[in-house]
Parts: structure tokens; C-alpha cells; sequence
DNA sequence: CCACAAGGAAACCGAACGGTATACTTTTGA
DNA sequence: TCAAAAGTATACCGTTCGGTTTCCTTGTGG
């Protein structure tokens, strides 16, 4: 694989400092030494800590729903079962040796102001994921793909919470087997 | 009401802070100056900022428990209603101006190591939260009240995190309505 | 081949951090 | 009543923070 340029280095020395310790508690030095690049170089790139950290959610976003759109869209399934899917893909990040939750929902924790722009794109985000199942519920017929959407957002939310704030791993195939109630109610 | 004593002032101060701006965040200084009181006196009462940080969460633990029985204990109504009462409860909390999220998910997401005493007092607070839903279960003749109270307590979870990153405020009635499925295939 | 951008090492900056010490005042209970 | 306890205000401590500057080295493309 190509070596990574100096400024994928930063971005992903921060992202696993931000995640594993949180935005504010993680310095610069820490990064600039995990990154191992001088400080003018990370300031080279980034203007200031603020700018990095939005950076690092970007890559997050876009490395986040890469791999979860490929891990739901197996070959020779249907969207319907695409659908159920979605939890066994959250299965196997749970698995993860270095899961601490959603990025996201852990920025906004920081990051409380609506006008924050960590907390705006931690918004963009769910939206995104948002609309990502709302596409493959809209695949499957479903008649109101917008409600089943949030109903099955509101429960991928709730399992990253058991499985983070209460150490529980099963909570994906908790939440599948509830999802699959609503699933089965849209599509009868 | 009787005035607080000096140490309520600092805890209550700490609360506030903390909870809308986060632990890491939120300066000695600060609180200080919004408790009221000087520093010497925050540090006869609090060894560290540590020790207050635990004091705060283990307070808010108290508060939250006390209005979230007296929310759901509503007079002349059985254990069953009082399961989906939970969701009125969550309803009405997320409608407060001063709403940012559940505190202990958000101390979570600063303190992720598992042995870090914030993190554990965290997930204590969600076993009491589990043990409450679970005893209502019980007495509502539920025949697995474990599993029901994990399943509504996913879906508390999940309409906090949806009331507070996606800023969408009717994710408890959404939660109430998924909620009330599990309910009656638990109570039929 | 060499000019010029990019990077590295380290000193440095002012501000803020958590926490302590000092000196004085207020509260309070036996 | 009066001394101990608790409070205030403020200066202070060493450390770390985000960020800048300086000087020198290392690529690298025309």
C-alpha cells in the first residue's frame, strides 16, 4: 500500500486519540508524537486544533459509512434483508477490540452548542446514515421508509449506547431481533 | 426552602457545568466562581477535581432517579401503564430548555477506560435504571422481565441519543410507540 | 544541478490549568 | 463570650495547553 502523505498521518493519529480519549482531554503534543511529525508540520496543514478536529470527523464520516454500506450490502441479498443486516454489521464493530462508541455521539457530548460545528456535523452524520437506510428501505417497498428509518436509527443509537456505557456486546442482536418486529411490520 | 449549604452550592455549580459543557471542559475556576464560594473552600470540600467530578454524578444520579419514580409512579395506575410511562417521563425531560443529552453517557464518552471511576459509576447508573424497569416488569407479571426492561432501556438509550445529537425532540413518543410492541408481546 | 518548498528539532510565548499558601474575616457552638 | 472552625480574597506554584518562531536538513521537480 502507498505510504501516507504527512497529512492522513495527523488525521489518523487524532482520530484514534479523540476517540480512545476524547477531544478535549487529547493534547497536540500527543498527537503530533502518535503522528510522528514535527509541530510545524501539523500546523502546516491545519490551522488549529478546531480545524483538525473537523477534519478528523470528516475522515471518520467516509471511513465510518464505507465500510458499514460494505459489510450491509453483501452480495445476493435483498434490500429487505440488507435491512436486518444493518445490526450485524453494528455486531461486528462491537466486537472491535478499540470500540469506545460512536465518535459522534461522543463529540456531541463535548460539543453540546446547536451552532457547534463538531456538534452540526455529528447531525450531518446520523443524518447520513439516516438516509443510507431510508434508500434501502425505499428498495424493499416499504410504505413510510422515512418512519421504519428512524424506528431502526433509534434502535442502532440504542445498542452503540448498551454496548458502550454498559459494556453490553450482545446489544446488536438484541436490537436486530427488535428491528426485525418493525421490519416485518412494514413489509408483512 | 432551606439555603444550601456550601458544598450543595459547588456540587449544583459542578452539575451544570459539567453536564452542558462537559467534564474536561469545565475549569475549577469556573465552578468556583459560579458556586459562589472561594477556592480554598471548594478544595475542604472536594480533594480534587476528580473527587467532585464522582460527588456530581453520583448526586445527579440521585436527582434524575428521584424525579424519573415520580414521573412514571403516577397515582392509580398499574405496573403495566407505568412500563410505558417511562417514555412520558423521557418525553418531558427532553422538552427542558436546558437539555443536553443523558450525563452519564456523555461522562462516558470523556472516561471510556472500563476502570476509570466515572465510566464504572456510569454503568451503575444504567444497572439502576435496568433494576427499576426490571421491578416494574416484575410486577407487572412479565414472565422474562430482564429481557423486557434491556429491551425498553435500548430504546430509552436510543430516543436520548436521537433527542440530543439529531436534536429531534419527538424521539420519546417514537420510543413510547416501539416501546408499547414489546410490551404486549411480553403482557399479551 | 540547484532553487525552493516541505519537514524536523527545539526553544519559546502567553494563557489557562489544577492545586496550594497566606492573611484576614465571619460564623458558630459549648 | 470567645476560641475554633469555616469562609473569603488573592497571590502564587509548577505544569500543560494551543500555537509561533527560529534555524537547519531533506527531498524533489524543472
Amino acid at each position: 500500500m502507498a505510504k501516507p502523505s504527512k497529512r492522513e498521518q495527523i488525521v489518523y493519529a487524532a482520530m484514534d486519540l479523540f476517540y480512545q480519549e476524547g477531544f478535549h482531554a487529547t493534547g497536540i503534543e500527543k498527537i503530533r508524537e502518535k503522528a510522528g511529525v514535527s509541530k510545524k508540520t501539523l500546523y502546516n496543514h491545519f490551522r488549529s486544533k478546531d480545524e483538525l478536529m473537523l477534519a478528523t470527523l470528516r475522515k471518520r464520516e467516509e471511513l465510518f459509512m464505507s465500510g458499514f454500506t460494505r459489510k450491509v450490502e453483501q452480495p445476493d441479498t435483498s434490500s429487505r434483508e440488507r435491512l436486518a443486516m444493518v445490526f450485524d454489521a453494528l455486531d461486528e464493530w462491537f466486537q472491535e477490540k478499540g470500540f469506545y462508541g460512536c465518535m459522534f455521539i461522543n463529540a456531541s457530548a463535548e460539543f453540546s452548542d446547536l451552532d457547534d460545528p463538531c456538534y452540526k456535523l455529528c447531525a450531518e452524520h446520523k443524518q447520513l446514515v439516516h438516509d443510507y437506510i431510508k434508500d434501502l428501505a425505499e428498495q424493499a417497498g416499504v410504505g413510510d421508509p422515512d418512519e421504519l428509518s428512524t424506528q431502526l436509527n433509534l434502535l442502532i443509537e440504542g445498542a452503540i449506547v448498551q454496548a458502550h456505557t454498559c459494556n453490553d456486546k450482545t446489544a446488536a442482536m438484541r436490537a436486530k431481533k427488535m428491528g426485525k418486529v418493525f421490519i416485518e411490520q412494514a413489509l408483512p
